[in-house]
DNA sequence: TCTCGGGGTTGACACGTTTTAATCGATGAC
DNA sequence: GTCATCGATTAAAACGTGTCAACCCCGAGA
């Protein structure tokens, strides 16, 4: 059941055989035709971790994202895997599930497997969990993260800008109150989210206290629910907006909203992030910030294995930094349409 | 870089370390703390595929599903990683994307990554593409599928029952024709959902021709969309009620139908299938059917690593069969309440 | 005929870990 | 004082593949 087996059935040498796997151009046709046949009669299956034991390294990516239940995440992963399958690699994909600790203890298990490079999507600002693998030379890519480092790539969307744009055309929509949801501040796409809210608030002439800030430990359709009952129930007037940190937080804020009477945009309204494909289908249909999700999974890979065939030498890290868009629907439309910056 | 240079830092053998990694309690105390300490020092990470080769296997099991981007899937991977984690497996996912050759191909790679065990979600009907895998006596367990081998585990919910369960309501709450929208029959789900749905039809005493079948490449929401615009737009008047194969189909029915002036469930009635979270918030809250998908994925691992612990002696393979729940929301209640089965 | 060259093939070693049998040292019983 | 015992440690042999230098054979050129 290896390689010698095949090898005494073909008549030939292991040496030979190994050859027809990764070299069949130096093997003759008459040689390489024996070794195949016996290869299917046998049902030879290559051990893997044979190979990545005598090369140093295996022909497969990690892949870690913060949760596997978000949509935006599977998307990118399908970009991931697109691009890796397309050049021989397999991707091994695994989830932090926002834990820093499950990221620590994932990524030891990748470095174990000896993958031969990582995409993180850091539950730190700095992906400092990655040294384990950086330092053995392993190659990784920070994926929507942004990093000051230069020497590592990075692939990201611009998330102040999201966040400025977001929050800024609900000002622009009328809103002289907004809330802020999001889910812990080292998770820096809240934090970056926030600080471009800050500013569109600032634009607009208003001051920080005009806007409310709920933190809940998940970025998840339950702690967008947990967030409104908090709004709900401090006995504070409603703001006039409300911008969450992601879809997933929106569609939780809205159901629970909705639940409780609010109307929506009427009453408040809410604006998203991520642009998923259930936001469009919401009750209200959610506005959101898109972001080019699965490019952002193919375009990380690519760099990715760019520096893995390179070997170190020759390749230039890139960070790359995309723009986000605005998607208007509904649930921050204001029923007699945009009131200008006036309000 | 290996277990050599701890040994000689630490002034022991080799075995010795791997001794400290593997059976701890057989070390002297003194001498595991000195091992420990240059483990540390040396920022040693046990090599993997060494480990693996030596073993035969790796302490890694292989989930296989249909697709990930379906909240159904993630939820049933969660559950398989937290019991898998808990017992110190890592896991390798992977998603067929419902393309049997994208399933073999990963079945193939997870062959050559030697893993303990797979759980599958089979793209046909027997999952034979995992023989690569039983062939080798690698332990698959069928994972929301049910089979009619002996020789193996699976794991299931009755779908027929659900099917009837589904269209069953349907037909009670007063609608006279139907239509089912699935994706290709050679998927379990869809021609036992299908079967439950005819039995249900039996049942109200109407026959095959009340319900127009709709058959979609893929049962993702974008599907969803082009089977409502078939229904649209084939000149026939609209049926009463819709019954979608999952979720995400019918998610995208509904968006359609409403975006061409359609009202639900006045005009038309429509019933999903999985209760994905996204469902409840949806414009018009889906009817569903759940299943207890997050138990699917634990027990279905338990049952895996007791095949992989017991290598193959004392255990016996069970299937076992869980029973779907009926939940209804506005996307099936007809504005009078229940008529009853009176028509 | 001898040499040279080159494509095709071989043999042996190395990769890092686990495991088993053997070794060593110390302790206690006779 | 000797021997058996027992716990702790070691040395060496696998696991299956990839690689690299050596080798063989055959044909071409001298």
């Amino acid at each position: 059941m290896g390689i010698k087996q095949v090898a005494a059935r073909a008549g030939v040498s292991p040496g030979t055989v190994s050859n027809v796997l990764n070299r069949p151009e130096r093997v003759a046709d008459a040689t390489r035709a024996r070794v195949e046949q016996a290869i299917v009669e046998l049902g030879f299956v290559r051990n893997g971790s044979a190979s990545t034991l005598r090369a140093g390294h295996s022909s497969t990516i990690g892949l870690m994202v913060l949760d596997l239940a978000n949509p935006f995440f599977t998307d990118l992963a399908r970009g991931v895997e697109d691009v890796a399958s397309e050049r021989g690699y397999a991707v091994i994909l695994a989830s932090s599930a926002e834990s820093d600790e499950r990221e620590q203890r994932n990524l030891r298990v990748l470095a174990e497997q000896r993958v031969r490079g990582v995409l993180l999507t850091p539950v730190g600002d700095d992906g400092a969990n990655a040294d384990v693998l950086r330092d053995r030379g392993v190659p990784v890519v920070l994926l929507d993260h942004p990093t000051p480092r230069a020497n590592q790539c990075s692939v990201a969307v611009d998330d102040v800008a999201g966040g400025e744009l977001a929050a800024g055309r609900l000002l622009d929509d009328g809103a002289r109150t907004l809330a802020f949801v999001a889910g812990p501040s080292v998770l820096r796409q809240c934090a970056d989210r926030r600080k471009g809210a800050l500013r569109a608030l600032k634009a607009a002439g208003l001051g920080r206290e005009a806007m409310r800030e709920v933190t809940v430990p998940a970025m998840n359709a339950r702690s967008g629910q947990e967030a409104a009952l908090r709004l709900l129930s401090d006995g504070r007037p409603l703001p006039d907006a409300i911008f969450c940190a992601n879809d997933l937080l929106a569609l939780g804020v809205q159901r629970e909203l909705l639940q409780a009477g609010v109307k929506v945009p009427t009453d408040v309204a809410i604006m998203g992030y991520d642009d998923i494909e259930f936001s469009a289908a919401a009750a209200v249909p959610l506005s959101s910030v898109r972001q080019p999700t699965y490019q952002l999974g193919r375009i990380a890979t690519e760099l990715l294995l760019e520096e893995c065939d390179d070997e170190g030498a020759g390749h230039a890290h890139q960070q790359v930094m995309f723009q986000p868009e605005l998607v208007v629907r509904e649930s921050s439309r204001p029923a007699g349409g945009p009131k200008g910056g006036q309000g």
